[in-house]
DNA sequence: CAATTCGGGATCTGC
DNA sequence: TCCCGAATTG
């Protein structure tokens, strides 16, 4: 019954077992953390009889979420019943739940950062658009902080009494649309359970244990709602349990406090520390230059992993002359050992700016590479996309102003900006569309007005208030993650998909974007089919709505992310940040130049969180890593000269093996690529000469044991490989799959 | 109100 | 380099 706790070391046993009180487990990259929460809760249940019911997971992506879930369910079927949730999907939850006291609609919807911007504009029309996106910016940040414009610390995100008024005038309006944004996931369930007692004494009953992952990365305000959800302080007897990594926190930018972690214990008083360094993931030099890098951060609560893998291979050190060489450095050593039956999907490519992956993408298209691009995949920030959108959340809600804006007179209605304002003014903080019918215009404005209005009453009629229920007879919950209930899909009734199509066909954006796609080649009608189909699985309700419009606002990255993607053999392209929790048996970082990354400018605490970024970069790899440095590369639509990244000085030498031509920086007293006294005038002689060390892509490490030119002025090379085999090569003809290799 | 043109600014990272 | 917004023109 008990066999899976068999597998875990003294630690995690520890800390799955463990009780009574508050617990921060300080989990070092690829310590099994996952494991350790899954195994509790299949443990709380199983042996200490806990309601599953009353346990909620929380979580920073929808990925870890699910794979949470899924592992959790493995081990105890029970757990389906449990939470197990992201932190912003959760708050949309509880604010549904409680909209009237919240102060929200019940149908809200979330805006991202362009909307706020627009709610900003509308609240201060004599604000400079130029300042509108720092104070959309300034208002996330207080969020995340956990202040309101009367807070008096507003100058923790570098606020004064203007800005106060500012944040004031937004949420003055925000409140008048119903809708949410993104900080407001978090700060209003906190302040609700704050101001409520009722509501926080339900949620101490309701929730015996809550457990939350990677606490190194939530914010202040997360912890504030942890505190008054746990009832820490009024004797709830809730038992907490956080788990994180202080050298893995990289998520300062947008709020995220390290301080929660080492301040944990303050907070929720009695707590037990369990530490996990054991580490199943990385070989032991993947793990050691990953410390090697980390160690010089100052302010870290100190740890070293240990390898239960074993020594394996040391990581790689490629220099390249331009981005395109590294790009195609990558494509070749991929598709090499892919001739050696490596699968694609054991690969990454990690880069600091989703803008690195476009050389990538165009090189792998041509090449045939399949890869898939993790994260931003900017799907929903297309113009026809939020188009759509906005429709789909101005009938959810008809008192979203910014959805309203977009789509009052797209296509052309002759609704201008001043109708639409005299609209929205007599309107405000109602349903718009009755306010649009009342309203006196000008005569084309009106008309335009009117089939605007025809159009929504339509739309709204498709919908019904609850889906019409065919009895599916689970005995466990179907909840998924984001939210409710994906049914299976029906061929025979109506799906959200069969809404969202009326909504492109009869709004005109099919017609309208159709137009577009001839002038400019683009694909935005089946960029709108593709939405429609995404939404294929929701019921045809407005509760399938909202879900919905929250699957798609909480988690940008689920589209694209088929449910069968992961079992498809492709090469990953990812950023740093969005491969926080994964892994992979081979891992490229790329990019690795003063000025990319570390980004220029970074110092002092900022600089440290590059390096956090680094150090979790490295510790995704399993067997093989390498780094990659151009000496040159286009920025800004210039070329620069680069200087490789400083994080790779932190290196020890020797630690890792060195491809290509090493900049002078790196050409230390080992250093074997720098005889410029050599008598060759042939540039492809000199730089494979006698004595260099080389690498193959199918053979691996050897050196040149002779070069000479034939007849015909070939020149070859001779070269004696570590596993014994010789080789004639001509080095002409293999440039990028001979590497002249450094240290 | 829409189409065209011109100029400045920007690029982090993301729930 | 490219994209977006403002200004200009029809």
């Amino acid at each position: 019954m008990t066999e899976y706790l068999d597998v875990l070391n003294k630690e995690q046993l520890d800390a799955v077992t463990h009780e009574g009180k508050s617990l921060l487990i300080l989990a070092g990259a690829g310590t099994g953390k996952t494991r350790v929460i899954t195994t509790k809760i299949a443990w709380l249940i199983q042996q200490k009889h806990v309601d599953p019911y009353s346990i909620l997971a929380v979580t920073f992506t929808k990925k870890a979420a699910n794979e949470m879930k899924e592992r959790a369910i493995a081990l105890e079927e029970k757990a389906a019943w449990s939470k197990i949730r992201t932190f912003h999907s959760w708050g949309a939850n509880f604010l549904r739940l409680y909209a009237d006291e919240a102060g929200v609609s019940k149908n809200f919807t979330v805006y991202d950062e362009d909307d706020m911007a627009t709610i900003v504009s509308k609240a201060i029309p004599s604000l400079p658009k130029k300042e509108i996106s720092q104070i959309v910016k300034k208002i996330s940040l207080a969020k995340d902080y956990g202040l309101t414009p009367t807070s008096k610390n507003l100058e923790l995100v570098g606020g004064d009494g203007v800005f106060a008024e500012q944040y004031a005038l937004y949420q003055e309006r925000l409140r008048s649309t119903g809708n949410v944004d993104f900080g407001d996931l978090i700060l209003l369930p906190y302040l609700t359970l704050k101001n409520n007692e009722a509501i926080r004494r339900d949620m101490h009953f309701r929730y015996r244990v809550i457990m939350v992952d990677e606490y190194q990365d939530s914010n202040i305000a997360q912890s504030l709602l942890l505190q008054e959800l746990s009832g820490v302080n009024e004797n709830s007897g809730t038992y907490v349990c956080v788990v994180g990594d202080d050298d893995q926190s990289i998520y300062r930018f947008r709020g995220a406090e390290v301080r929660n972690i080492l301040e944990f214990k303050n907070q929720f008083a009695g707590t037990d520390l369990i530490r996990l360094v054991q580490n199943y993931r990385s070989t032991q030099e993947i793990l050691y230059c990953a410390d090697c890098v980390v160690s010089n951060n100052a302010g870290r609560l100190g740890k070293t992993l240990v390898a239960a893998r074993g020594k394996g291979k040391k990581p790689t050190l490629v220099f390249l002359p331009t981005q395109d060489d590294e790009v195609q450095f990558c494509a070749d050593i991929i598709e090499q050992q892919h001739k050696k039956g490596v699968p694609y999907s054991e690969w990454a490519i990690l880069y600091r700016t989703n803008a690195q992956s476009l050389g990538f993408e165009t090189n792998f298209m041509r090449a045939k590479i399949p890869y898939a691009i993790v994260g931003t995949l900017k799907f929903y920030e297309r113009e026809e996309i939020k188009d759509a959108i906005a429709w789909i959340s101005f009938v959810a809600n008809p008192r979203d102003e910014v959805a309203f804006r977009r789509i009052v007179n797209k296509p052309v209605r002759g609704v201008g900006a001043a109708s639409q304002d005299k609209i929205v003014e007599a309107g405000l903080g109602q349903n718009l569309v009755s306010a649009a019918k009342n309203i006196k215009l000008p005569k084309k404005a009106s008309e335009g007005v009117a089939e605007f209005c025809k159009i929504f009453d339509e739309l709204n009629s498709m919908l019904p208030e609850e889906e019409v229920v065919s009895e599916v007879g689970a005995s466990l919950p179907q909840e998924e993650v984001t939210g409710s209930a994906p049914r299976a899909v029906d061929a025979n009734k109506l799906s959200l998909a069969d809404f969202i199509k009326e909504v492109c066909e009869k709004t005109g954006l099919n017609e309208f974007h159709e137009a577009q796609d001839e002038i400019a080649g683009t694909q935005k009608l089946s960029n709108l089919e593709e939405l429609t189909n995404s939404a294929v699985q929701y019921p045809l309700c407005r509760k399938g709505l909202l879900d919905f419009l929250d699957s798609i606002n909480l988690d940008r990255s689920s589209l694209g992310e088929e449910e069968d993607g992961a079992l498809q053999d492709r090469v990953t392209l990812i950023t740093l940040h969005n491969t926080k929790g994964l892994e992979y048996k081979r891992v490229i970082i790329t990019g690795m130049e003063y000025g990319v990354f570390p980004r220029e400018g970074k110092v002092g605490d900022d600089l440290e969180e590059e390096r956090r970024l680094f150090y979790v970069g490295i510790t995704r790899a399993q067997n093989e890593l390498y780094f990659t440095s151009c000496a040159m590369r286009r920025l800004y639509g210039r070329t620069n000269y680069m200087q490789p990244s400083p994080f790779l000085y932190e290196l020890e030498k020797g630690s890792y093996r060195v491809l290509g031509q090493q900049p002078f920086a790196f050409q230390g007293a080992a250093g074997s690529a720098s005889d410029s006294s050599s008598a060759y005038s042939d540039p492809i002689a000199k730089k494979y000469r006698k004595g260099v060390m080389v690498y193959h892509d199918d053979w691996g490490h050897g050196q040149i044991v002779s070069g000479d030119f034939t007849a015909d002025g070939e020149y070859v090379v001779t070269v004696n490989f570590e596993t014994g085999g010789s080789k004639k090569f001509l080095p002409k003809y293999q440039s990028s799959s001979l590497l002249v290799e450094g240290t």
